[in-house]
RNA sequence: GGACGAUUAGCUCAGUUGGGAGAGCACCGCCCUUACAAGGCGGGGGUCACUGGUUCAAGCCCAGUAUCGUCCA
């Protein structure tokens, strides 16, 4: 073995065997247990939230298969309709400079095929690297044949059940990709803006309360003024009440538009006149459906002035109730030219009465990035409340538990008010909406044309069209959990994978996606008696991953990390180069640049995938946020290098020896017996953890065991059984040291799965354990065994620690060089202390570096020496020529301090009535334990400061 | 405005039914000791955000305040 454990050497070749070997493949027996990724976006790339959740899945995956399940961890690629679209748009522009309507729908489909088959598996590529055991075999994606026929039948049935319906709606528009987007894809910022006062004339000479002939309504939104048709006043206000029913003539437009009371009007903000316009702004729609307002239409899918106007009645049907005709000056003009254009017509018509500064909140499309702009057309939704009902149910009966728990206060609070889902989207790349129009708008649903036409009786010669949208990418991820297991045709996998166990993922798409999931599956998939199926029994919730700073990773901050850097490590140039070549915001570069330099200097080495993997199980607690930290990512890279040395320190002791493989009197040293039920306890802190979703319990119990137990004790206590031991007591040893490797490696890999397989092919034949098959991955994982805990192996191996601590604390303090052999004389020696004494001179002195041990009978004073207390135990080191009158003068008054306040503040608390009245026994005695041990030790610490001070 | 979460060592974070404040990294001193200098040994460091309450006892329970974050409106 080399002496640095280099991970580049193994990593990629062992993953290549796994997946030949088929061992990520569930096996047919043992009970199953799946878990489904959230599918990566087939655009996208592995992030550090990919790499977190799915090491937390792995991890789960692989103790799962170890404890004997036959265990599915099912992938796939959902598709991403608008940036895929976008992807392959942005390619044929800079390509062949085309657009996707130079190839017409289903050349350009095909083209976005031929980039999803070059370049759609680079995500895939990019998980093999962190080890995912992951059933390739079974990759899914959402829009291949298996997965479009579940869509196209839960579209089916949904529609036969009045679950989904079209209807000519205000949407959110968004002007950039042309197409309707969910509330959920709508993300409102604060802005600075205006508020325009504006001055409606009131028609057929009505008056105010105080006498104008006039009204002033306040908007931030000037350019909708064509689209107006009421003006709301409070029902409730003085100033306007009187004029409710009157109507004021809309300048610009000259149409008549009657004033409407209605509480959306608040009589303390801006004027107290509202203009409404229904087509154009959802509280509005709302005010407009309440006092039956048409909808004028004045926007076209780009966001700009129409030509001429769209009425509506209201409800949905084209009307005459107002002339269509737009003024022709603004026709043509994006709505903010035509914004100041309006303001400045008001503004020359002596109608503009004041602009005020006004901060407001505006909605954002979160792909595109533009302002969303309400628009009505004509959409297919999901009606959610049915649906939604057993969906609640599920969660607060606890059929679906989230993890950490209050995550389903989130869940329960949208759910509570829940809209409907507008899933139809005007793109070209999706699932194309299974519905048939004829040419007076008939309406039929089907799941091809022919079924349609059998059903419907439309005879032949009658053309029909099929719906030009396609639905919701989270339509078809909505359906991912069964659709994916063979839904509606192989049951198969259904019946052993469906419920599936838990759904690692993040809080921000739970709305998007495990809501929507929990309501599909709930409502389709149903037991043989009728009870409807939960989509996954846990939802294990995870932070979101940030930079050093606790910021959020993002390319334009120039703050991402990629992971596989970590694994591979990256130099400063190429990390530049990546983040800031290929820029959408160029002038951010030199930013970028400065904050990378000074971030990674050296750029950033690499770490290898299980030191990765183990940063991030140990930073897996509840669900909060992270902040990413490399100096931890660091410090598990040295600790996988120190199991890999001290496995070479096993290897080399018992390679080629007798480690009583085929018997052989074994004798176990306390040291082993020790270890053995230390490990116990490891194995089930383990369990508990992983049952618990802590993984970073899990982790920090292997590295406190692997480090400071296995490392720093328990292989030191080795060495004098094999340098000196008798031939039982080396066999004893050896054998205790392989098989506790042996196991500890088993309990480490759902973790860190590439270095202990590694080092298991070299331990394993060294040891009894029957192995089922040629890989770590597919053996049992360690059983907590309580016959295996000696409670005085561990107190006395304690006793033997804290003896050589003590003595090491002298010599540290004193300076004393560790090759210095050291002698030492011992008083109040009780019947314990000897007879762990005898049995443990040799680990004492070995691990201390001692010269010799004597015993000093009760009388006997001793020489001069240096003091620790263990226990009653008083451990003397002869000061001649070796230490120093004053600093062990010093030394000693630091530790009697220390006790003083220590037995000062316990025996306060004993002498306090309230406490020893009140106070369980237990805790009492223990507080007097506590302050006898802490008299005994202040009272021989004093004796010595006054042998030494008397020098 | 409503809801939830956070505030513990220089940094990143644990702290399970209330009963001796912990880890990793960083820091200081000594050491190339035959598994490991990506290491060994020893050491220093905290008014547990603040205020009040319950209790014999509060980092933990209750009420309030402050700051930060997230979601919703």
């Amino acid at each position: 073995m080399e002496k640095t454990f280099n991970p580049s050497d193994i990593e990629q070749s062992l993953y290549k065997s796994w997946e030949e070997q088929g061992y990520f493949s569930p096996t047919s027996e043992g009970d199953g247990y799946c878990i489904a990724i959230p599918p990566p976006n087939v655009t996208g790339s592995l992030h550090m939230g990919h790499a977190f959740q799915q090491t937390i899945m792995d991890t789960l995956i692989r103790y799962q298969r170890m404890q004997g399940k036959s265990a599915l961890w099912q992938t796939g690629c959902d598709h991403a309709g608008i940036a895929t679209q976008m992807v392959v748009e942005r390619k044929l522009a800079a390509e062949e400079e085309k657009t996707r309507h130079d190839y017409g729908r289903d050349a350009f489909i095909d083209k976005v095929w031929e980039w999803k088959e070059q370049s759609g598996g680079t995500i895939s590529e990019q998980m093999r690297r962190l080890g995912n055991s992951i059933d390739w075999s079974r990759e899914r994606f959402t829009m291949d044949d298996g997965m479009s026929e579940a869509v196209q039948e839960v579209f089916v049935r949904l529609f036969e059940d009045d679950l989904i319906y079209r209807g000519k709606r205000l949407v959110n528009w968004d002007p950039k990709f042309h197409t309707a987007i969910s509330d959920l894809e709508v993300e409102n910022k604060d802005k600075k803006g205006h508020m325009w006062h504006l001055r409606y004339p009131l028609a057929n000479g009505a008056k105010t309360a105080d006498g104008k002939d006039y009204l002033v309504v306040a908007t931030t939104r000037p350019e909708t003024v064509l689209g107006d048709t009421g003006v709301a006043v409070n029902p409730k206000d003085p100033r306007y009440q009187d004029l409710i029913g009157q109507q004021v003539l809309l300048p610009l437009v000259n149409r008549l538009i009657p004033i409407v009371g209605d509480d959306h009007a608040d009589m303390d903000k801006g004027t107290g006149c509202v203009k409404i316009t229904p087509a154009h702004d959802f509280n509005d729609n709302e005010v407009g459906k309440r006092h039956n307002l048409p909808l004028i239409n004045i926007l076209d899918k780009n966001a700009a002035i129409l030509a001429t106007a769209e009425v509506y009645a209201n409800n949905g049907e084209e009307s005459d109730a107002y002339s269509a005709e737009l003024p022709a000056e603004f026709a043509g003009m994006d709505r903010f030219v035509a914004r100041k254009a309006i303001v400045a017509a008001f503004d020359a018509l002596g109608l503009l009465v004041e602009v005020k500064e006004h901060d407001l909140v505006a909605p954002y499309g979160d792909r595109s990035g533009v302002i969303i702009e309400p628009l009505l057309t004509d959409q297919w939704y999901v009606r959610a409340a049915p649906l939604a009902g057993p969906a609640v149910a599920a969660v607060e009966s606890g059929e679906i538990e989230f993890v950490p728990k209050q995550y389903e206060n989130m869940y329960n609070a949208w759910m509570r008010d829940i809209q409907d889902w507008c899933i139809s989207r005007q793109l070209w790349w999706g699932h194309r909406i299974p519905a048939w129009y004829d040419e007076s708008g008939g309406v039929y649903v089907g799941r091809s044309e022919a079924e349609v036409r059998e059903k419907h009786n439309i005879a032949a010669d009658i053309k029909l069209n099929q719906d030009n949208d396609v639905l919701d990418t989270w339509f078809s991820s909505a359906l991912w959990t069964f659709s994916t297991l063979g839904w509606p045709n192989n049951m198969e996998d259904m019946k052993k994978f469906h419920s599936t166990d838990v759904l690692v993922t993040g809080f921000d798409i739970i709305f998007f996606w495990v809501a929507r999931m929990i309501m599909m599956t709930m409502h389709f998939i149903k037991d043989e008696n009728g009870k409807p199926q939960v989509p996954f029994k846990k939802v294990y919730v995870t932070g979101l991953i940030r930079d050093e700073n606790g910021d959020k990773m993002s390319k334009s901050k120039g703050n991402v990390v990629d992971p596989l850097d970590m694994i591979d490590g990256i130099s400063l140039e190429d990390l530049l180069e990546k983040r800031t070549g290929n820029m959408m915001q160029p002038q951010l570069a030199k930013k970028i640049t400065k904050l990378t330099k000074k971030e990674y200097p050296e750029g950033i080495e690499a770490h290898g995938t299980d030191a990765l993997r183990f940063t991030l199980t140990s930073v897996a607690s509840t669900g909060r946020d992270i902040s990413w930290d490399m100096k931890r990512l660091e410090g598990y890279r040295n600790f996988c290098n120190k199991l890999w040395n001290a496995s070479r320190y096993v290897l080399m002791n018992t390679e080629e020896q007798d480690c009583g493989k085929n018997g052989g009197e074994l004798e176990l040293s306390l040291a082993d017996r020790w270890i053995l039920g230390q490990f116990q306890q490891t194995v089930k802190t383990v369990h508990e953890a992983f049952e618990s979703f802590r993984f970073d319990l899990a982790s920090q119990a292997l590295y406190e065991f692997t480090w400071n137990q296995f490392c720093d004790w328990y292989l030191e206590l080795t060495k004098p059984v094999l340098f000196k031991g008798t031939e039982a007591q080396q066999r004893g040893t050896r054998h205790t040291l392989v098989n506790v490797l042996e196991n500890l490696l088993r309990l480490m890999h759902p973790i860190m799965p590439f270095i202990t397989e590694t080092i298991w092919q070299r331990v394993v034949p060294l040891t009894n354990f029957e192995k089922t098959a040629d890989s770590i991955m597919v053996q049992p994982f360690p059983q907590f065994d309580q016959s295996q805990c000696d409670q005085t192996a561990i107190d006395d191996l304690e006793w033997v620690k804290q003896f050589v601590i003590a003595i090491r604390n002298i010599r540290g303090e004193m300076d004393i060089a560790p090759s210095k052999p050291l002698p030492v004389l011992l008083k109040n020696v009780n019947h314990d202390d000897k007879r762990r004494l005898d049995e443990n001179e040799n680990f004492i002195s070995a691990l201390a570096k001692l010269e010799s041990i004597s015993l000093l009978a009760d009388d006997e004073k001793g020489p001069a020496s240096a003091s620790a207390i263990v226990g009653e135990l008083s451990v003397l080191i002869p000061m001649a020529g070796l230490i120093d009158k004053d600093a062990e003068l010093t030394r000693l008054d630091k530790a009697i301090e220390k006790l003083t306040k220590d037995a000062e503040r316990v025996r306060g608390k004993l002498s306090n009535e309230n406490f020893v009245g009140k106070a369980p026994e237990a805790v009492i005695n223990k507080e007097k334990a506590k302050l006898a041990e802490a008299e005994s030790s202040l009272g021989k610490m004093v004796d010595q400061r006054a042998e030494i001070a008397a020098l």
